[in-house]
Parts: structure tokens; sequence; C-alpha cells
DNA sequence: AACCAGGCGCATA
DNA sequence: TATGCGCATGGT
């Protein structure tokens, strides 16, 4: 991995498994977009992102070396093996396929309460109106960054809230699931800071005492949120690729990386599914 | 115009 | 423990 500072920003080039686009369009994220040009757009924390392709590895236009050594460099994980852990997860056959055809999707390590609140937004709906609802949180509740952008509000702003407060939101019958959320975090009878510290299971139990977070959500915030990447999402899609190729669970050669096995199959399902 | 969407809570057996 | 249903909203 080399990184550099350039007049038009920080250039990422030689890094191994890495794929922008990929991984932020695969959805696990739903704050990125594709510009008509090219560029990769994004918020995180209240940093802004324009990633551009250049010389083989990424231009993150605008960028000074210690946001992308703060922000940018752990929101992709840069640090992690991915092509070791590719390679080793490969040793499936269904993997290596799904691998290879998607090399580069890496799981974003994204706040915890973001991807909470995201992932309660996401159940029983499509990811193009999960889009739209988070957009339109970050509207109303978060704060206007330079650019025109807005960031993620944190929970204390909403857990005040009423859930008919949340109603710009059209979020329908998600919207109390959110205040719910927000108000355990915010009077400590959650505490995102102690989850981080405890085995998946105990980790699991305390998510879902939210109303409104199940088995699915609470797995998708352990690993998009927490990073723990043997935390194993199963939702429509990978529930279908379970019934039809690993009745007997995931193969042995992803364990402890559940959850990047997860990523790969999903997309994979997703994409061919698209493209018939 | 039904049906579905990266589910969950609740009632029922 | 295991099903089945309703839920807000919006896109096909």
């Amino acid at each position: 991995m080399r990184i550099e500072k350039t007049e038009d920003g920080v250039l990422l080039t030689q890094t191994e498994c890495f794929d922008a686009q990929l991984s932020c369009m695969c959805g696990q994220a739903f704050r990125w977009s594709l510009l008509p040009d090219g560029t990769l757009h994004g918020v995180v924390g209240s940093s802004v992102a324009n990633i551009e392709k250049r010389d083989g590895g990424y231009l993150f236009r605008g960028t000074d070396m210690e946001t992308f050594e703060q922000v940018w460099r752990p929101y992709f994980d840069l640090d992690r093996d991915y092509a070791g852990i590719c390679r080793r997860i490969s040793a499936d056959g269904h993997m290596k396929r799904a691998v290879e055809m998607y090399y580069g999707i890496r799981i974003l390590r994204q706040e915890p309460w973001e991807a909470l609140c995201s992932f309660i937004i996401s159940q029983n709906n499509n990811i193009p109106r999960i889009s739209g609802i988070i957009k339109r949180l970050c509207e109303s509740f978060g704060e206007r960054l330079p650019g025109g952008d807005y960031s993620f509000p944190g929970y204390s702003v909403l857990a005040g809230l009423s859930p008919q407060a949340l109603s710009p939101l059209r979020a329908g019958f998600r919207a109390r699931y959110i205040t719910d959320a927000a108000s355990k975090l915010e009077s400590r009878e959650l505490s995102l800071e102690e989850i981080a510290l405890l085995p998946l299971p105990e980790a699991r139990a305390q998510l879902m005492r939210i109303t409104g977070v199940g088995a699915k959500v609470a797995e998708c915030t352990l690993l998009y949120g927490f990073s723990r990447m043997d935390a194993f999402p199963v939702d429509v899609w990978v529930k279908r690729i379970m019934q039809e190729l690993y009745p007997g669970g995931l193969p042995e050669c992803a364990r402890g990386f559940e959850g990047i096995a997860q990523q790969y199959l999903f997309h994979w399902r997703r994409e061919g599914e698209r493209s018939d």
C-alpha cells in the first residue's frame, strides 16, 4: 500500500483487494453515491469523500493526510489482510466464484450508531428507499457540512423526539424503533461502548433489547458497526443461498470470516438476479 | 393492481 | 419452539 500527498488530495495506490466502488455500493452502507463522472461521493462522520480512480488506485480529492489517516484508512479497513482472507475462503468452490467476480469488496467500518439506525430502517424495505429515508434523516436532524452534505445525526439529537416528530422521514412503522433505540442509548440503559467489548452472543442479546431489533438487524450492526467479521446476517438473499448451496451451514474455510463471506455471497446473488 | 422489499413483534398452538 | 399475520411506504 502506498499513500502520498498530491496537490489534489491523497493518492492511494498498490492496495491489495480493495475496490472502493464495489465496497461502497454493494448494499452495506447507504450514504454513498456514484456521480455521473465516476466520482464516488459519501459522508463519514463530519468528513466528505470524493474518490476518483487514478494511476491504478484512488485519489481522495481534497483530503489532507491527517483526515486520510484518521478517517479513511480505518473506514476502509486498509490494514486488514483481505487478500489473505479471500484466498482462505476461496477454498470453497462457490465462494471462489463470488470472490473472483467481485474481488475487492471490503466490510466498511461504519459508526456503530449509524449502522444500528440504518439497519433498523432497512427492515422489510428496499435499498433505494432505505437510502432516501436516511438522506431525509440526515437533512432533518444532522448538521450541514461545508459543501452542502449533512452529517448523520447522533442518537442524543433524536432521543427526546416522539415517533411523530420523525414523520418527515416517511419511515413508516420504523419511526418508533429509531426513537426507542435513541432513548435507550441516551439513558445509558444500553451502551455501544460496552457492547463493543462483549462476546458475540452477549452483544447480540444487548442489541435485541431495542424494540425493532431482531436477530438480523443485530447481526448487521455487529458486522458493519462493530467490525465483527464473524457476525453472519442472514436476509432473504442469503437464506436462499444457504438453502441452495449450503444446507449444512457455511463451509469450514469461512470460519471466523462469516460476515465477509456473507457480503460476497449476498452481492453475487443479488447481481445475478438483476442480470437475468 | 397485487406483490414485494437486507424483519420484527405479537398472537396462537 | 414454530408458524402466520400486520405493519407504513413506495416501487414495479
